[in-house]
DNA sequence: ACACTTTGTGCACCTGGTTGCACAAAGTGT
DNA sequence: ACACTTTGTGCAACCAGGTGCACAAAGTGT
């Protein structure tokens, strides 16, 4: 049920209507929460019921018309309640570790190719991060690599989160770059064949 | 689409009733993929359909029988043609840090205990890997820390696979281990209120 | 006036995972 | 003989996310 928290986040960052923060959801929502324009719009429809949102009236309500969304109070105290509350991350589920393993069985055939594929996926999206960390957080320390000193303002406290955040997305990336360029040494290796040895 | 290729997986390692295989979801199989014994067994049944498995013949079915299954060759062709097909990683999906990113909107009050919670529960999940590495993988280097170098016997194929993606899960939550500390320290540097500076 | 594209909203359906519960056989204690 | 627990199988309902498609208004070119 995190959807909707993600919607208030995003809307209280900015009053939006469907499309733009589907727009957001793109890019700086997106890296860690992604979702369709169509969930966006349901949700939003389900938080407006609610009680949590509501439609700025500056048109009235049509099909093809713009419709921008405030957070009211039940929404801000809904989303800080999320913020404090109790929820045990869920354990890993990835696809890739499991064929992976199911490799270790029916074999190797054709893996290699995926595996650098992924490879070369996640070093571009580390390289998009970078990007975003350059101009957003003007390069500074944090995980990364060091530049020059040449602090331009101390930053907020919401920019430091959302910092640490972004870091956390580079730090799985780099996780993934550095495990695939293992696993690809580990299989070149010893070739193949289905089951080991 | 992935729980039926991980119950071939495990089918092929050793064929197994339900109750088996739900086991064996909970311990080694379930660090990259959980799964139910309900989901299990509906997936059992539509596996069997599909002619992928087949229920060994060692009691004529009943309710409340053991069934064991084994995979047919169609089976292993499927698992076999789904390790070296193409499947895109799945953009992150956590919901921590999207609580991360609504604390820089609405503040951090209570967060901090959650935070610290998280790295337990983090720290105890790569503790269990750390066991099992030890007691599967004989401790030899791979990321770990080095022990004694006693290799028993040249490890399989297989086993090196098997430990590359243990090793995944250890990286993973080493990972969470190191962020969650850092962000403790962010955090506790400018203690909170709503929105930052 | 007309077709075409862009911006914007939204429904209907499907799929995979989760929860709650029920049912059946076999073993265990009294 | 009886109740109780353990082992084992399974259905039904639900829920969140994903896909496909439709509809509406406004702008753009000819």
């Amino acid at each position: 049920m995190s959807l909707p928290h993600a919607i208030l986040t995003a809307l209280l960052e900015r009053p939006s209507s469907g499309l733009e923060l589907a727009r957001r959801f793109d890019r700086s929502i997106g890296y860690f929460w992604s979702a369709t324009h169509q969930q966006i719009y349901r949700e939003l429809g389900r938080l407006e019921r609610s009680g949590c949102i509501r439609a700025l009236a500056s048109q009235r309500p049509a099909r093809g018309r713009k419709k921008e969304y405030e957070v009211l109070p039940a929404g801000r105290a809904e989303l800080t309640g999320w913020v404090s509350g109790r929820e045990d991350p869920k354990p890993v589920r990835d696809a890739l570790l499991l064929r992976m393993r199911a490799a270790a069985v029916v074999g190797t055939d054709g893996l290699p190719d995926e595996l650098r594929r992924h490879l070369a996926l996640h070093e571009r999206q580390l390289a998009d991060y970078a990007d975003i960390e350059a101009r957003d957080f003007s390069g500074r320390p944090g995980t990364a690599a060091e530049t020059t000193p040449e602090r331009t303002e101390a930053p907020t406290e919401a920019d430091r989160l959302r910092h640490l955040v972004l870091r956390a997305g580079m730090d799985l990336e780099r996780l993934w770059v550095d495990w695939l360029t293992e696993a690809l040494r580990e299989i070149s290796a010893a070739p193949a064949g289905p089951d080991g040895a």
